[in-house]
Formats: C-alpha cells, sequence, structure tokens
RNA sequence: GGGCCUCUAGCUCAGUUGGUUAGAGCAACGGACUUUUAAUCCGUGGGUCGUCGGUUCGAUCCCGACGGGGCCUACCA
C-alpha cells in the first residue's frame, strides 16, 4: 500500500488533480475505517424501496429504516443538511438525506470532506418525503461503500460515440438507452432459446479453434497451437460442425455463439459477431424460413409486447404477419424490364451492369446476377422479405433445386435493407459436395482469398448419411439492430476498438 | 485500398486571420447556507492545444509524417 502511495507520488506530473484528491480521501477513509469495505448492512434495494412506496404525501415518515447503497449521481450540500441522489445498477435513484440533527457534526464534515460524485455510497435510515415530496432516506449513518478515484463525466452533456464505446462502463452508469440495450439484447437472447425449446431443438457448442475454416466465404483469423505446433483459424461458421452432429442424429440442433471475420468493420459489420445457427432434419428451406419468422416475431413479441418496433428514428418497424417470399431471378427481371435467368449470358449480364453503372470484376455468373438483384431490388424491400432461389455457382453448400434449374434453394431475409438471416435446402449428398468444393478450390488457386477449402473430415461425415435438412444462420447483432435501429457498436457492449 | 474531415481541461465544447497570461459550463479546491432536485452565492486552482519533425524572430494555429476517431468510396454471404 505504501508502495501505492510512493508512485503515485512519482507520477505526480502525470496524474491529473481530481484523482491526486481523491486518492487522498481514498487514504484518508482506510484510516478513518475502510474505503472499500467487504459487507455492508443493507437491508434492501433502491428499487425495492421505490416499488414499496409509488405516492407518498409530501413530508411524510413512514417509520420504516432501511439499509441501502448507490452511486452518487448528484450531491446538493447546505451548511447543515445535504442530499445526494443515489442510484442503482437499475438505472432507479432515490435521494438520501443527512442533517447535523441525525448524523451529528463529526459524521456530516467527514461526508462532505469525503464523499465524491460517482462514490459508492452506504446510508442507514427512515424512508421518508421531504417538504418537496421527493422519496428519500434520513440518514442516521453513512458509510462509503466503494471510494470512486475518477470523476464521472458530466451530466449534463451528451458523451461523444468513441468516449461511450471506449467506456462502457461509464456509458451504462450514466446513459439509461445503454443499459436497456443490454436488457433488451439479454431477452432476445431468452426468447431465442425459448422459441427453439418449445420445437425441441438442442442447443450445443462446436469448435471455434478450427484446423480448416469453413461453413461461409471469409478471411480467418489465423492463430497457431504451441501443443500441437499447428496453425488453427478462429471460425467463421459452425456449420460444418453442426452438420457433422446432424449426421449424427442431433436432428434438431442450434447455436448461439460468436463467429470471427478478418473483413472491414463498419456499421454493419463487425470482426467478431454472434451467430445463430439451426439446423432441422427432414425439414427444408420452407420448414426453416417458417421458424426463422417464428423466432423473429417472437422475440419481438416477447421483448417489446408487439410485432410493431419502434426503432431509434422513432419510424416503426414492422415485423407482422407472414413475411413474404419472392424468387431473386423472377423479381430482378421485373426490376430490370427484362428477362434474366440462370441462362441469360454472363455478357448481357455484364451490359445491363454498364448500364446502370455498376462495376463488378468477378468470374462467376452467379455473381452479377447476386450484385444486379441488390441494385435493382433490395433497397425497395419494405417489409422483412425472404428472397428465394438463388445462383448455384455462389452456394457451395446449398442443395439444387428440386424443380428450377440453375438454381439452388437458398434464401435470404431482408430486414430494413440488410441482410438478416440466410436459409438453405441443405446439400446432403457427398458426391456432389465435394465437387462443389473442388471448384471452390479451383478459385482459391486462382487467387480468390474467401473461398472454401476442402474439409475432408465432414466430407466423410456426409458419406455416413445426413438426413435431408433445413439449415439457417441469423446475425444476433443484427437482429438487435432490426429490433433497435442502433448500429452495430451499440448493440456489441465491448466492440473491438484499436 | 482510395478520398475528405477531425483531435483544445476529468466531461461537453468555444477560441487563436501566427504574437506576452488559451476561455465557458459542469466537475475539483476554499468559504457561506437545515428542504435541495443540473441547488444557490463569493473566491481559487487546473492545459505538453494527439505525437514527432519542418517553416518562422515567434507555432496550439501554416506544412509534413505518424497515431486515434469519423464520413464517403471500394472490398465483404
Amino acid at each position: 500500500m505504501t508502495d501505492e502511495v510512493n508512485n503515485s507520488a512519482e507520477n505526480e506530473v502525470d496524474v491529473p488533480e481530481q484523482i491526486e484528491i481523491r486518492l487522498a480521501k481514498r487514504e484518508r477513509l482506510n484510516a478513518l475505517n475502510d474505503a472499500y469495505p467487504v459487507s455492508l448492512p443493507i437491508t434492501t434495494t433502491i428499487d425495492a424501496v421505490r416499488a414499496k412506496y409509488p405516492d407518498l404525501e409530501i413530508d411524510v415518515a413512514t417509520g420504516e429504516t432501511v439499509g441501502l447503497a448507490g452511486r452518487v449521481m448528484f450531491q446538493r450540500n447546505t451548511g447543515k443538511l445535504c442530499f445526494v441522489s443515489l442510484q442503482a445498477g437499475s438505472g432507479e435513484r432515490i435521494q438520501a438525506m443527512l442533517s447535523l440533527d441525525k448524523v451529528g457534526e463529526e459524521q456530516l464534515e467527514l461526508y462532505k470532506e469525503l464523499v465524491d460524485l460517482g462514490d459508492h455510497l452506504f446510508v442507514e435510515g427512515e424512508v421518508i418525503t421531504s417538504k418537496r415530496g421527493e422519496l428519500s432516506i434520513m440518514a442516521t449513518t453513512w458509510k462509503m461503500a466503494a471510494k470512486t478515484i475518477r470523476p464521472l463525466p458530466n451530466l449534463h452533456n451528451d458523451l461523444g460515440e468513441e468516449f461511450r464505446v471506449r467506456h462502457r462502463y461509464i456509458d451504462l452508469i450514466v446513459r439509461d438507452r445503454a443499459r436497456e440495450v443490454v436488457q433488451i439484447r439479454s431477452k432476445v437472447m431468452q426468447s431465442l432459446r425459448n422459441t427453439f425449446n418449445e420445437d425441441n431443438f438442442l442447443e450445443v457448442e462446436t469448435p471455434m479453434l478450427q484446423t480448416i475454416h469453413g461453413g461461409a466465404s471469409a478471411r480467418p483469423f489465423k492463430t497457431h497451437s504451441n501443443a500441437f505446433d499447428t496453425e488453427l483459424f478462429l471460425r467463421i461458421a459452425p456449420e460444418l460442425f453442426l452438420k457433422r452432429a446432424v449426421v449424427g442424429g442431433i436432428d434438431r440442433v442450434y447455436e448461439i455463439n460468436r463467429n470471427f471475420r478478418n473483413e472491414g468493420a463498419d456499421r454493419t459489420h463487425s470482426p467478431e459477431f454472434a451467430m445463430l445457427e439451426a439446423y432441422q432434419a427432414y425439414g427444408d428451406y420452407n420448414s426453416i424460413a417458417d421458424l426463422t419468422q417464428k423466432l423473429i416475431q417472437n422475440a419481438a413479441q416477447d421483448v417489446f409486447g408487439t410485432q410493431l418496433v419502434e426503432l431509434e428514428d422513432g419510424s416503426i418497424n414492422d415485423l407482422s404477419g407472414t413475411w413474404p417470399r419472392i424468387s431473386m431471378f423472377e423479381s430482378l427481371s421485373e426490376a430490370a424490364g427484362e428477362e434474366i435467368t440462370p441462362e441469360t449470358p454472363i455478357e448481357k449480364l455484364k451490359k445491363i451492369a454498364e448500364k446502370v453503372e455498376i462495376e463488378i470484376d468477378h468470374p462467376l455468373h452467379g455473381k452479377y446476377v447476386e450484385e444486379l438483384w441488390e441494385h435493382f431490388v433490395k433497397g425497395g424491400l419494405e417489409k422483412p422479405t425472404f428472397v428465394i432461389d438463388f445462383p448455384v455457382d455462389t452456394s457451395p453448400l446449398t442443395r439444387d433445386h428440386r424443380s428450377k434449374s440453375g438454381v439452388v434453394e437458398k434464401w435470404d431475409l431482408y430486414i430494413k435493407g440488410y441482410e438478416q438471416a440466410t436459409g438453405y435446402s441443405e446439400l446432403v449428398d457427398p458426391v456432389i459436395q465435394r465437387a462443389r468444393f473442388i471448384e471452390q478450390v479451383t478459385l482459391a488457386a486462382a487467387g480468390d482469398p474467401e473461398a472454401m477449402k476442402l474439409d475432408e473430415d465432414f466430407l466423410k461425415a456426409l458419406e455416413f448419411g445426413m438426413p435431408p435438412s433445413g439449415g439457417m444462420g441469423m446475425g444476433i447483432d443484427r437482429l438487435l439492430m432490426s429490433l433497435t435501429g442502433l448500429g452495430i457498436r451499440e448493440t456489441i457492449m465491448f466492440p473491438l476498438v484499436k
């Protein structure tokens, strides 16, 4: 402890004045009693007292004595009577009063000297209302619950975005909405799990460290295992392991966990993000679309009590009803004003792209179709919409369409213009899957850094027989964005910052 | 990856067309005050103006590099 003091003296030039002063107060408190007591005689919470006395008259005494603690948010000290607003973790506040005749001169002076904004303060006293009608604790004693060394930012201006992200713990203390978003996220997770439980899905956890990354097209983060002396990848998707689970007879399986992709970060992308994937044996892309709609609608209903969700900007995101399913090729043809099919020559697609001035540099026909679709159709989608039947060459893990040639049974769900989820009738034929992987390996050899690798063990699993299945993946952070209208860095409590 | 903008006190921000001591509100420190609600009143202290370099008699200000952040664009299931 003395070392600490010496260190802070050595660093004096670097320590801001306010921290210096608070460190001295901490010393004082430790000398008198304890700046960080291990326990306190707490009898109730701020929330409980508020709930118990919702509307007392002005200037009444309840006769009930309580001991409670909270963070000091405002102080109004007069000569012989001090007011202090204490805040619970929930954000609920209550006023405590310390008067000369109740706590005595010494305790009142020590209070004024040693208690700062931001400190955790314990008070014991009677629940009363003040002469202005404010519900208060008339303290008979006070104790420091935890001394704060750094000053809280002032509460009268909004904090800057960067400060909030880098100091989320402060954001949570001072901003109601920050706390609310954490609660919403927790409740959404609960709701998703409830919906899965009702449908007899099992939640599992599959590897995050993988020797071969698969299940999506993205650049991975690389790391190294000392024990195995081998290169490992942080997973970009759990897909190939969840399918192994289905092969093993876990017929309804889901996982909610983190994926990592070594790509750009912006308002809708984070290098690490929470992903939900679910697989349903003897289902297909229709049944999994039904499930996806139910998951999201239940979440809105459970968390907000409505499927008409109000967003940050005041607009309403209408998640109600049955969501339309539109064909990618048909909706593109209609919007572009000419017939586009899987057979349309790539040269014609290039011409259309040139005409509307979008640049595409990719060898795949399907890539052109998807880019054109995004240009012509995506922005016009109002309600949540399943876009179905994708080009085959950009969907290596998806089964060919049962009746249409050149497309696969895949959908993307768009909500508010963002890709929210994707679903497949899963490709379960090991021979076709192997051929698709080999195409990907060819692309990789041609320099596409996001092409998939050939996973022999996964193919072996398929060779043991995977039942026909529907599967889907949904970004949890994006779901929170759809339900709140916030950016991804606000839905993740501690987003990566440099 | 390309372009543009930005960084001043613990926090939110002014400001300096290059000139002696860089300001405000809240916060802090000293004082007054027994019913305040962002309490009030009097007084005081607090800054490597992101970092390093250049131009200049003189740089927080102009220029360059670097670092942090933002926006646009490109890329991205």
